[in-house]
DNA sequence: AGAATAAATGAGAATTATTCTCATTTTTTT
DNA sequence: AAAAAAATGAGAATAATTCTCATTTATTCT
């Protein structure tokens, strides 16, 4: 994780800092989406608050960071590698849980075909979409036993 | 405007005041989504600070404003009255503009399927869905001119 | 319609999330 | 290893939203 975390700032020409890897193994390690209270929380005091933002804000400039956020308007960030699969998500608003969910293959390229179409209509560039859905697990969802 | 405010408010058995028929005016005004930094400057404090954000937060819980947040992680709010088209939004990462999109029907119902598949796979009812697409508007955007 | 009751409002204080400042520490360059 | 550049920590500053409470407005009940 340690090693990966490093990889991953030397690509992209940013410093190695203990900061630095720290927030990466810990996003690496969860691998699905959480908010940066419960990411500070993980951390442990071993990141100071200031830094945590400001770490977050350098992985976003080196676009291996997707942020969105919550039905609640609760700020969630992601790891997004390259070569990691295009996915969207799901929110559970009984536990606040978020879950990714890739789409078909034959569904994406519908997709792509609409937006295609919404970029003639509008003289617009589309680089990128999310497709958020919004319910209740009804009994596995890990937070809601 | 203050008629159809009225109205909305009387039909959700809501209270009739002079600050929700305000906001509602300025809502029904605009129908497209706005900032509540910008809804304020437009309600010229004719409406406390205060009482603005409670007044939306009755809109939301009538089910007629639609909340969501601009890619600037920015919340922005839209009336959704009964029988309006269902529809998604294209953000101008230039201007800031937002604009109301209407998938084709055909497509609508792709992604209605593809959605029960993905209840079923998750064991989730899922209520609502948003498809949100990002990129720049080329040139005839209200606030790119 | 008018009094009594209940609900909503305004102003600003409190809270929360995020950014900023700057002295110190760490990393990179040479 | 020294010098220069960049990053960090701690807490102050800012921004967005909610809360408090005295006053005003709306609704209910004769």
């Amino acid at each position: 994780m340690e090693e990966k975390s490093k990889q991953i700032l030397s690509e992209h020409s940013v410093s190695i800092t203990n900061p630095r890897i720290l927030v990466l193994e810990a996003l690496l390690e969860i691998k699905s989406p959480i908010t940066v209270d419960d990411l500070q929380k993980k951390l442990k005091n071993k990141v100071a608050k200031s830094t945590l933002y400001r770490v977050l804000n350098d992985l976003k400039t080196i676009n291996v960071l997707n942020e969105f956020t919550s039905p609640d308007n609760t700020v969630v960030v992601e790891l997004v590698l390259e070569g990691d699969q295009h996915h969207h998500h799901l929110f559970c608003s009984d536990c606040g849980e978020i879950i990714d969910v890739e789409l078909s293959t034959n569904f994406e390229s519908l997709l792509d075909k609409e937006i295609k179409k919404i970029e003639k209509k509008f003289n617009f560039i589309i680089e990128d979409h999310r497709v958020e859905m919004f319910g209740q697990c009804t009994e596995q969802c890990e937070n809601c036993k």
